[in-house]
RNA sequence: CGGGGUGUAGCGCAGUCUGGUAGCGCACCUGCUUUGGGAGCAGGGGGUCGGAGGUUCGAAUCCUCUCGCCCCGACCA
């Protein structure tokens, strides 16, 4: 491609609303442009980009055994009705009408469509297992869009859905898959870690997410640099402490003058004691009624933790307002003992411990040496709390480490969520019918193309890892010296004819211009051709990495770059 | 959905408090010079000032409503 004939413009300022690095150089870069809240243009080298990561997830899906599919991106409500999503999935699906009035959905996801397709046509177990997959455009109306791709309401996803007659199907289809994506990231250069997740919207029994480790990221994960156990926040779990304190006789309660004190930390300061010896207690509301979360006062809630717990449709903090209306106890003095909620959690962080300190029930009191079991009903103990840096690995008891990172995808065992709901079933062999077994796998391309950059760049531009680089090599000219042109353009035609991806930057600019344009959108190699080398019979190129330059004749130069972009592409396959 | 901010040329911004008919940098066009890391000089084109209503002789500026966008929080594959 001429550089002059394309629709390719960088921009030198940064758009206002961009706020992480990828974003910021996509943007510059003329790689996407935004159109609305979460809505992007792919530009042409943007979109060069997101096809390139396309063909490689094409590829590891098919060899891994999936079938490729399209699926429409309307669906109709009825689908979701029958799932039982159309009520549960909140205002993130976006739902739209047709002419005849007639409810449909922009598809955030498509395990309806999907289980549709597959029940039509597939009834006896002799057509199992499949893996059925597509590449195509979603839609979730995200409360808050940000961060360009990598949080887009508008998004390009690869989702795989596979049905099995059983669950030893479904693991070795989930093992395959899970291979699958670590080989995709693995060829595009990503440092990722796969680690165990929440189920969250989609439901079901176990789930894997591939983590990009990045400072943006939004998912907070840990990892054990020992045993390997990694996991999402939500999820973490760390082997039980009880290092803090000895169990003592239990005490007469005793209620504490505590004025002013809203926060755990007041009440450690007031009191002089550390906070791990105080306990937290935290009021949610849920569709189940408000349930009271009691935790080591130096540790977090965890919501998910407690929400899968208590197996609630809906949870939130119990807002202000209600507060003590629900609790019968005013902000900061709330308290297990004579409360009204029906049900008490305490995490596993205060079992085993006595002579709790704990909010008062009343304005500017805590009560001390309270007692479970003695002074309220014992309440349910379980792992509600969020894990920290530096807590025992679950597995080996190393110290945990905490890193963020961006989800690029995420692979869920289902099992019969939806084949129930929905009827997909299947013959057996003793003609007996049953829910097929599901397992599904999203991957995120635009977000894994926005995470690449944000692994890879400098201050100067995007360096592109070179199986997803838009143009894996450009050809700067430099100047307007016929000699110049003729050999530049005689290089570029080389490199054509070998099957390389080039662009040829002929465009009338200064040399400035264009190493700077070179260098911010990142193509991985460079030639360039200036009349000074040439006078010496020599062009000049260099790797992005390291921008280190090296001379020799234009036909040396040529067969050397076809070899490195040939050696570099089939590195990782 | 709560709190805050913002909307003026393709991009980045000033002007708004104190009303007088719109400006700067980059980009774009023309000319000359320049030509290996975002050139210089000179000239030029481009804006319903997010929208609607109101106040006023006069509104980018004041008032009311509305829409978009951004940030923090809540929420979320």
């Amino acid at each position: 491609m001429r550089w002059s004939n394309y629709f390719l413009y960088t921009l030198r300022e940064v758009p206002s609303d961009a706020d992480v690095i990828s974003q910021k150089l996509m943007m510059r870069a003329g790689l996407i442009r935004k159109v609305a809240a979460g809505i992007y243009n792919y530009l042409p080298l943007g979109l060069r980009s997101i096809k390139k990561l396309e063909q490689i997830v094409r590829e590891e899906m098919n060899r891994a055994g999936a079938t490729e599919l399209l699926m429409p991106a309307i669906q109709p409500a009825e689908l979701w009705m029958e799932s039982g999503r159309w009520q549960k999935y909140g205002r993130e699906l976006l739902r739209i009408k047709d002419r005849h009035d007639r409810d449909f959905v922009f598809g955030p996801t498509h395990e309806e469509v999907i289980t549709e397709t597959v029940r039509d046509s597939i009834n006896s177990y002799r057509q199992l297992p499949i893996n059925l997959y597509q590449i195509q455009t979603k839609f979730r109306d995200e409360v808050r869009p940000r961060f360009g791709l990598m949080r887009g309401r508008e998004f390009i996803m690869k989702d795989s859905y596979s049905f099995h007659t059983t669950r030893e199907s479904l693991d070795q289809t989930y093992e395959a898959m899970r291979k699958a994506y670590s080989r995709i990231f693995n060829r595009c250069a990503l440092d990722h870690v796969p680690v165990e997740a929440d189920t969250g919207n989609i439901g079901g029994s176990a789930s894997h997410e591939f983590m990009v480790l990045a400072q943006s990221g939004e998912d907070a994960v840990v990892s054990c640099p020992h045993c390997k156990y990694g996991a999402n926040i939500e999820k973490a779990t760390s082997k039980f402490f009880d290092d803090e304190t000895e169990p003592a006789p239990a005490a007469a309660v005793e209620d504490i003058h505590t004025p002013g004190t809203k926060t755990i930390d007041d009440v450690g300061r007031f009191l002089g004691k550390p906070t791990s010896q105080l306990v937290k207690t935290l009021v949610f509301d849920t569709d189940l009624g408000p349930v009271m979360v009691l935790v080591r006062g130096d540790r977090e809630g965890n919501e998910v933790k407690i929400k899968n717990h208590l197996g609630a449709q809906w949870m939130e903090m119990l807002p202000d307002t209600r507060f003590e209306e629900a609790t019968g106890a005013p902000i900061g003095y709330c308290g297990p003992v004579g409360t009204k909620c029906a049900r008490v959690l305490a995490d596993y962080s205060l079992r085993g411990r006595s002579n709790w300190i704990v909010g008062g029930n009343r304005r500017d009191t805590h009560t001390a040496n309270v007692n479970p079991g003695r002074d309220f009903p014992e309440p349910e103990y379980g792992d509600f709390s969020t894990v920290f840096a530096g807590d025992p690995c679950p597995r080996c008891g190393t110290p945990l480490e905490l890193y963020r990172g961006i989800e690029v995808g995420h692979i869920f065992k289902l099992g019969t969520k939806y084949s129930e709901s929905m009827n997909c079933v299947f013959l057996d062999e003793g003609g007996e019918r049953k829910p097929m077994i599901m397992g599904c796998y999203g991957l995120g391309i635009g977000r894994t193309v926005a995470a690449a950059i944000e692994q890879s760049h400098d201050d100067d531009g995007i360096i592109w890892p070179m199986p997803i680089a838009p143009y894996e090599v450009v050809v700067t000219v430099v100047g307007k010296d016929e000699n110049v042109v003729r050999t530049a353009n005689e290089i570029y035609e080389k490199l054509l004819a070998a099957g390389i991806e080039v662009l040829l930057d002929d465009r009338d600019e200064r040399p400035g211009v264009k190493f700077k344009d070179a260098d911010l959108i990142g193509f991985p190699l460079r030639i360039a051709v200036g009349a000074k080398s040439l006078a010496g019979g020599n062009v000049e190129w260099s790797w992005r990495r390291d921008r280190a330059k090296q001379l020799d004749a234009p036909d040396a130069v040529t067969a050397r770059v076809i070899d490195e972009v040939k050696a570099a592409r089939s590195q990782g396959l």
